[in-house]
Parts: structure tokens; sequence; C-alpha cells
DNA sequence: TCTGAAATTGAGAAGCAATCGCAAAACAGG
DNA sequence: CCTGTTTTGCGATTGCTTCTCAATTTCAGA
């Protein structure tokens, strides 16, 4: 929770200026969420947070929690990811490469992938259709090796 | 809505077998939804398939619409497809290629794009990790030529 | 340090897509 | 035409997310 002091402190920086790019206050209830989504290094949504929160006796309310992790993906530092499960989920990109998901469908164990090569085709792809590309969702659901393994097709 | 006869028939056989093979029945309400679901050739959503089929005087319930998509998904006529929007869309995929989308963040415009090399190479992916996979959603979110014309960055 | 405009918070209400429960209806096979 | 099973429809309900608004906090300037 207090290691990598050096990125932690970037991480605040960065918040603390797009907030204050935007006309925006650097409230402690960010700065709690804030530090909150960064303790864990794992994918997590909204409940984990209030969860997390409430053990360390912090109180910020569910709708400030809702209005905040938006600014943070604004912002540069989470992203949004989307399970088969209906709620969002999030996790930092800040101080992480990008990539993608592998997704099992029974355990619901995440597998992170990156490839280059797949990377430039998109830009091609892109290119082609004249088409200005922010961000992307790629995803892919299966069944991993356990789960295989355990007879699960 | 009455074109393409011959894959029209082997939609409702394809759906016809699923049933069956599930020990379910073809209802009525679960061909008009088949139809209405196959009359746009567009993406749609629940609420679409609602005012269409008021539109024209059949009457199936919200309900059983809802009960009845995640059928034609099982049976591989349709596919989800996620915009950034709340609720589910869905597509045809029973006689088309397989493709993935570009989806303007202004404009909501989606273009269709495929590409086999990327294709093969997600399959590697998913050999290098074990994983088996069943499904993807690749969706690259961004601005089309025209509303990057228009300002929008 | 004090002041006031502007931004933010909290708590509950409201919205809304999706799901559920159950009685009535539709089916399929005998 | 019975009989057991599946399905439908309706209304109620769930559960995530957003909204409303009064009270509070923040920060720049006096």
């Amino acid at each position: 929770m207090k290691n990598e002091r050096q990125t932690e402190e970037s991480q605040v920086e960065k918040f603390a200026r797009y907030l204050q790019t935007n006309g925006m206050k650097f409230t402690k209830e960010r700065r709690i969420i804030l530090e909150s989504a960064f303790a864990t290094h794992r994918h997590f949504e909204v409940d984990d947070l209030l969860f997390q929160l409430r053990s360390n006796n912090k109180r910020v309310s569910k709708a400030t929690i809702y209005r905040t992790l938006p600014l943070l993906v604004r912002s540069g530092l989470l992203r949004e990811v989307h399970d088969d499960d209906k709620h969002t989920h999030y996790e930092h990109i800040y101080g992480h490469e990008h990539h993608d998901h592998l997704i099992c469908l029974n355990c619901g164990k995440i597998i992170e992938f990156g490839n280059p090569i797949i990377e430039s085709l998109q830009d091609e792809v892109c290119k082609q259709h004249e088409f200005t590309p922010v961000k992307h969702r790629y995803e892919i659901l299966g069944y991993c090796r356990e789960c295989v393994g355990k007879g699960h097709p």
C-alpha cells in the first residue's frame, strides 16, 4: 500500500493536474478513492472499493465513488474492463504496459496479454477507414487450462 | 423482409433444431421474435424489437423477448454487441462473415472490419496461454472521418 | 485570518434495464 | 380428449447507477 513511492506520488500528481486543469478540486474524498483504487493490484468494482473503505474506517459515500471513478478514467489512471458480468470493473493503467484480456467463462480468471503486432494491425485498420481511435475493448472469452482440465468445455 | 428466402428458411431451421435439441418448443412467439430480429439489417436492442412488433400489430411480451434473445445468441444466430451505451445491442451473425467494429464516440456510427491476420494472431495468443476461446469482443472506439472533420477530437 | 462564490458531498429518491414468480395458456404425445 | 411439461404475460422486484438538493467544504482574494 505504501510501496512504489515514486509512482504513487505521480499518480496523485497526475490526478491533481487533471482536476486543476478542469477547474475541479482535489478533495480528501477524491484522494481516499484514488488511494483505495491503487491499493489493490487487481481488477475491482465499486463494491470492492466500498468494502475496502469501510474496513479501513474511511467514510466516502457510494455516490461520490460513482462520481469519482469516471474522473480517474478520464485522467488516464484507470481503465474500464468488461467482464460478462453486469457491472463495470476497473483496472489500473497508469504505470502499467498496455494489455488486453483472456477471460475464463467458468472461473473468472483473467489472463493479460499484449501483442504489438495486433496493435499495429489495429492502427492500420483505423487508417484504412480514416478512423481516429481513442481506446479499444478487446477481450477474448473462453476457458482456461484448469477449467478445460476439469471438463468445462 | 421476405428476401433471401433460402437463408431465412435456414435461420428458422437452425433455431428450430437448437430448440429441439434442448427440449424446447418452437412457439409462435419465438418465431415472431426471430423474424423480427432478422427484419432489420442493423444492430438493434430490445426496445427496437418491441417497437417494431407493435407497429406490425404483433404482441409479444417484453419478458418473452428478454427470454428469447439469449436463445438466439446460443443458437448461433445473433451476437451481442457492446456500444458504450448501457443496454445490450444485438446483430446477426448467421450468414454473415465474422467482423468486428469501429464505433464513433460522437455520432454512434458503426464501421465493420475484418482482419484475418488479427484473427490468426489471436488464435496464437490463446494457444500460448493454453486458453480455449469461445468468443471475443473487439471494439475500437474513436471518431469517424466526418466527426473529425466537424472538429470532434 | 476572514469571506463568499463555486464546487463537492452525502443520503435517499428516482431511473431503468433486466429478471423473477406465478397463474393461465399452449403444446405434444398417448 | 387427457396429462404432464413448457411457455407466456403481467406485474412486481432486483440491483446497478444516476440524480436531487440541502448542507458542507474548498480556495482565492481581501
